[in-house]
DNA sequence: CCATTTACCGGCAACCTTGTCGGTTTTCTT
DNA sequence: AAGAAAACCGACAAGGTTGCCGGTAAATGG
């Protein structure tokens, strides 16, 4: 029931027309080769960028001809929008997969691995993964591309929204004080995505002093979260 | 003579062969003209991305001829390489400069604007500059690009040797606890990069919350440093 | 004042990208 | 089984990008 209530909420951001949402075997092929075009469209993202993502790479990554790429996408910016949904929607669920995955596994009477320290264990590993990576780049190109941001935007507001919703069901505890509990995830997020394009220049050593610090930040949120 | 210090540490992380460095006409307008080629390269950065920059489109805006572009960089990846150079070194500039004229205002009495504030201050400040922008290009696209990767990276450690001689000399209080500068510095940089790239998502009111809690960590830090 | 070095110019070839479109194959419908 | 519709294919034109190179103008220096 937990990845029922899970499934729902994904819902509120996912790209319509999965394959799953159909039985007709020519709808279902097309909404497959579909999303093997959307991958095929992430791993170009993350290799050469979104300036550099080319239509034409990816048809030939996806193992398609540049038709039925035309077919499914009119143009670029067709396929950067639905790429958008994509990437967003695989975000959250890498990370809530893993969530439910691990409260499954605690144990609750460990004070080092209370639910919200795990969190941001966790957050720190799905920033690493390759959606994350496709959302930096997206989020980065946005900043002077209006026509990305048009798309771009919007996406990330509503992202936000589920992700806050999430983070409210996941912690109870913190109902009581929700700016608390929204500064704690703003600042995880923000931190580790800066730490993600430093990490390199600063090595593994100061890295992990800083997840120290972040780690002492959000518990002490938590305490004031309490009373 | 703060200005004369600091110009001997901006001197580590300079690109030799800036125009002051010249008497002959020739040889000065020829680095002017490089200057001005470098300054176009970065705009164009910030617009189209790394993949995106075009050397056609740099010369344009420089307002010099393809030939003579040719002459200063003979290919895409000198122009790239002189850009790293150079906007480190106007970043670096560009904090310092407005670090030094705040240092000079400000009441040593005023407990609310202790240095490590302003430099908190400061340094935000900085990072919605056009230099940290283009800073920002760089990194993101090294982190898949192996020849970008090979100048940057140099780049940026020793961008970050300088910073950290330059911090120990702007913050004598801390020098007993050179790991917990370095941290302060640390968390300082990381968050407010990630929250360059998500504020426009989360919008204004929780970017000041973050910085509030940014503000206090830093402070709690310096403390620490007292003992 | 003349030779040489230096800065600068603009066109060319090779390549890649985007969007478009006529035509073919596969699946659905009746 | 036959017609309709959807999925898919490959080629073409227009335009942009890169690197290169022969040639010109200006400055330097002997």
């Amino acid at each position: 029931m937990v990845a029922a209530r899970r499934d729902m909420a994904l819902r509120k951001i996912r790209p319509s027309g999965g394959p799953e949402d159909f039985e007709r075997w020519q709808q279902r092929k097309s909404s497959l080769t579909r999303e093997s075009i959307l991958d095929a469209a992430v791993d170009s993202l993350v290799e050469s960028g979104y300036a550099g993502l080319s239509t034409n790479d990816v048809a030939r990554r996806a193992g398609v001809s540049r038709g039925a790429m035309h077919h499914h996408f009119p143009n670029r910016i067709a396929l950067v929008r639905g790429m958008i949904e994509h990437v967003f929607y695989r975000r959250m669920r890498h990370f809530l997969d893993d969530f439910v995955a691990q409260l499954k596994v605690i144990d609750p009477d460990d004070e080092t691995l209370q639910p919200h320290v795990i969190a941001v264990e966790l957050h720190w590993h799905s920033v690493q993964s390759r959606e994350f990576e496709a959302y930096l780049r997206l989020a980065v190109a946005a900043r002077n591309d209006a026509e990305l941001a048009e798309a771009f935007d919007p996406a990330a507001r509503r992202y936000d929204e589920v992700w806050l919703e999430e983070m409210d069901h996941a912690f109870p505890q913190w109902r009581s004080a929700p700016e608390l509990m929204r500064l704690a995830s703003d600042v995880t997020q923000a931190l580790q995505l800066g730490l993600l394009i430093n990490g390199s220049t600063i090595g593994e050593e100061r890295v992990r002093a800083i997840q120290d610090e972040l780690v002492g930040v959000v518990k002490r949120l938590a305490e004031a979260a309490k009373r």
